[in-house]
DNA sequence: TTGAAAGCGCTAACAC
DNA sequence: GTGTTAGCGCTTTCAA
């Protein structure tokens, strides 16, 4: 089959390519006998525009790339969702791009993304480089970013204030005589932790103490779970324990179940992230409900935001908020 | 800044824009010095070649679409993973579209497919339709299908086949004596749970009996937990129960547990589909591992094959295997 | 080895 | 209302 173009159409209907333009875009010019005469021409050629000619002529892909990183964790797949739901409706085109783990390959998608000629970029990203986004602004491609705040200008982000979430419970924990807390490094999201210990170190000085229960896991062990084994043989129980991840905050669990430390009466356990594997486990773990969905669904509203409006956005740091989900793992 | 053209490259280097365009092809025809002239030019400019117009002068956009369900497991995640590494080794875009539950935009996806004139289409989904991969093979736009063997001449496959998973695992268990084996329904995958329904149908046939243990969960159930929860308390223990997904899983584990039926001795569990959180439940989870990353990894090195080889591909339908890891919840 | 020019398929002034 | 035509940025013969 040979490939249909918008001329196949005009000769078909009899009408100059103009026309058919006109019709495929649906200008209102045009007057409805020969509307009929080209619709139907395209009908039966079975004629689709060609989207990369028009991105050309048009210079607009309506395409955005979104750049995540491999590990997918439920979260990111939720983010993801949300921000299809709305490109959809703004009829945006999705191009995935995934940062390995230690490959720092950032340069090679920023490349690819310059290239590609898409109207925008979201970046969700726990490490992100400065200077890796100063070469999208050059190239004056329009940027969320969804986790980290940004500062800057020229780029949009959409995040959770982590350490204020952080510093919010601490001191209620505190409040309530709880000050043996601990937090619990995730060597995936080294950012988001250190955001939560911020908050946590915070929430201690404001109380007069000093925040010591960073706990971090050596390389040595492959998981959370064969460390914290080892761990809680020779260190004191904790009031509360802070997790990122689920998955995390299951591994201390099952720890504490084999070690014979009663959760909650024991020790308290709190996930950030929280899952529905979350309220699957036994007991059920208490967790902060992040909106996932939403950071996606608003970053991407967002950038739509930037990339119709001419005149600057006003508002192009959007904080989310989040709900603490309490369960069986806290008191 | 003005966007820079492979026009601005020619001027700065004193050439012409066929040169410029040789030497961002990697054409050996060039010589040496023209060639550094005209990559000095390149990077003083910071010109980047507008794949967009790219694609249209070679009619290929070096870029594949992904079709796969909204919804997002990590099973889903992994399978993504898995093909974009390939597409990145032969320096493919992808452009993710998601199918939602229930609202037939298929064939608004596909519509969109086609326009975007992308060089090749993989489709991971539970429910597909023949009809409308027909569309696509109008266009001549190579396909390879994720989970469902396709019979036809024309486009990939790559599966597991779920039906022989199910009916080695039931003639061994029968073998064993434990002929009471119950299949839980997943109404997010019927055709999964089809293809294990019929497996295990086989089995017992062959052993000359018929399966009767498909439990469906009627709708007004939220949640497999809350029904589960009915049905143990009217129902017969079973000897062995099979689930599709983990958090399915952990549903029959938790009622188990809180109905004191003690697993794997009163009765086993197994998940078909393996995940992490099998192994952090406790009892741990027997399951299968089913080669999510392959599956897209193999899924997109065969697109490539059909996408560079003219000539047909030989086998266009490639079965992956699995394994079964016996965990806890199984004797 | 390099350049000139004809497309690739479409849009958008500008004419008529 | 509709047609003509000049781009959009690049590749690729065909000449030189």
């Amino acid at each position: 089959m040979k490939r249909i173009t918008i001329y196949d159409v005009a000769k078909e209907a009899d009408v100059s390519l103009a026309t058919v333009s006109r019709v495929i875009n649906g200008s209102d010019v045009v007057r409805e006998d020969t509307r009929v005469k080209v619709q139907e021409a395209i009908e039966k050629l079975g004629y689709k525009p060609n989207a990369i000619a028009q991105g050309l002529a048009l210079q607009k892909t309506t395409t955005i790339a979104l750049i995540v990183p491999e590990a997918s964790y439920f979260y990111t797949g939720q983010i993801i969702n949300g921000l299809i739901d709305v490109a959809k409706i703004y009829k945006y085109n999705i191009m995935l791009h995934t940062t390995t783990e230690g490959i720092t390959e950032m340069n090679d998608i920023i490349e690819n993304v310059i290239k590609s000629r898409v109207d925008g970029v979201v970046i969700f990203n726990d490490k992100l480089n400065k200077e890796e986004l100063n070469q999208l602004t050059t190239y004056q491609i329009p940027i969320v970013v969804i986790g980290n705040r940004m500062s800057d200008e020229t780029v949009g982000s959409v995040y959770v204030d982590y350490a204020k979430l952080a510093c919010d419970y601490a001191n209620e924990c505190i409040r309530n005589g709880k000050t043996d807390i601990a937090l619990i490094e995730d060597r995936k999201n080294p950012a988001m932790i250190k955001q939560l210990r911020d908050g946590l170190s915070r929430a201690f000085k404001e109380n007069g103490m000093e925040f010591s229960g960073y706990i971090e896991i050596p390389k040595e062990y492959r998981s959370s779970y064969l460390f914290l084994k080892e761990y809680v043989k020779t260190n004191p129980r904790k009031d509360v324990v802070i997790t990122y991840r689920d998955s995390q905050a299951m591994a201390v669990l099952n720890v504490a179940k084999e070690e014979g430390v009663d959760i909650p009466n024991d020790m308290e356990l709190v996930c950030i992230l929280d899952s529905k594997y979350n309220s699957m486990a036994r007991p059920q773990i208490s967790g902060f409900k992040i909106p996932d969905y939403d950071l996606g669904a608003v970053a991407m509203r967002l950038l739509t935001k930037m990339l119709t409006d001419e005149n600057d956005v006003v508002d192009k740091e959007i904080e989310l908020s989040y709900i603490f989900t309490p369960r069986q793992s806290t008191k």
